[in-house]
DNA sequence: GTCTATAACCAGATAGAC
DNA sequence: GTCTATCTGGTTATAGAC
């Protein structure tokens, strides 16, 4: 097994420092090339650092990733608001082109996604961040599995637009993709405001 | 620019077998161990060739797993049943634990849709094979696009079970998953039959 | 010419000695 | 904290065998 990362506190002023100029660098590197595009020894130059000081510090890449990029994309606030409107809003969010990286750290997470800590970490992190908050607020039966379903609609649509890049959803109309697809994913959470 | 690879035919018999071998070796790796984990090397290893060969007769990597893998999953008989339940109908192939290797070439579809080459053919693969066939049975209005995200929101699911493996869906009764998540889909397509 | 094999190159992740 | 070494992986150069 991999020797356990020193805490930051324990380590010395310049310790802290470096540790700092590698996440900063693992931050722009892995959002702007994804998890495979931004390589260990990029990250190191970045940091005016060795190499091996990254894995030293951190364990591993993939233990680098999960401490630096928000496996959250931001969406908390969009799920607290009001639940009866909480489908259209969810994918407005995520077609508003004035959200910058928000693409680019998608990509970088859907990489990710195929090593093994960071998947568990995920999907640890998606039941207690989008689907614990919506299950109290929902109706009806199967409530945490509806949550759970509406959230990889979701998901379903991301990849579309930022992994394969469809022409044709990326090409439409947002305010109908908004209608929709915003509508499919309320009907899952709230089955009986159906239109 | 890389040289192109010659094309089957102009093949001598020891190519041709070469090339065979090769193909059969990179169908069952990728498949067993995903886009990433399956390196040329052991692909050449299992076809008992030199690593140069496989590059020498298929140009890259992406390349050979464009020639071995089926992008398809085989749903292209869901499809062409009866519209009215195609929703149930998908999500239910799925679920099926009875489809052995699906998983496992879900995942690999996935890791390699990263890879442009790869991306592109998928895109294009799926336009002509799900959505094409979907839009002319449709009626009423962006009949391509809530095929295209009928098709997405499938792959959610997909996503949801295979990458992430998420105990809440994998653990729930394929019956409820089923009608839930099929009616969701089925709803994109024939919003004039909601239940 | 058309294969095939050997070696080599370059990049990446990580372990270990200092 | 730093550097060097090792291992694995994709790919290319090149020269020999058919």
């Amino acid at each position: 097994m991999t020797k356990t990362s020193p805490a930051p506190d324990q380590l010395r002023p310049a310790g802290r420092a470096t540790r700092a100029a590698i996440e900063a660098a693992a931050r722009v590197l892995f959002a702007d090339r994804g998890f495979e595009g931004a390589s260990v020894r990029a990250i190191a130059a970045e940091a005016g650092v060795d190499p091996a000081l990254v894995i030293r510090h951190f364990g591993s890449k993939e233990a680098l990733f999960l401490r630096t990029v928000d496996t959250s994309l931001g969406i908390g606030s969009v799920i607290e608001g009001p639940l009866e409107t909480v489908g259209r809003r969810l994918v407005a969010y995520f077609l508003d082109p004035a959200l910058p990286g928000l693409r680019k750290r998608f990509v970088a997470l859907a990489q990710a996604a195929h090593h093994d800590q960071v998947r568990e970490e995920m999907v640890r992190h998606t039941a207690e961040t989008y689907v614990a908050p919506l299950v109290p607020r929902l109706t009806g039966e199967h409530r945490e599995l509806r949550a759970a379903l509406a959230v990889a609609q979701l998901a379903g649509l991301l990849n579309l637009l930022f992994v394969q890049e469809d022409p044709i959803v990326s090409g439409a109309d947002p305010e109908t993709v908004i209608a929709i697809y915003g509508d499919a994913i309320q009907r899952l959470l709230t089955p009986e405001s159906a239109a």
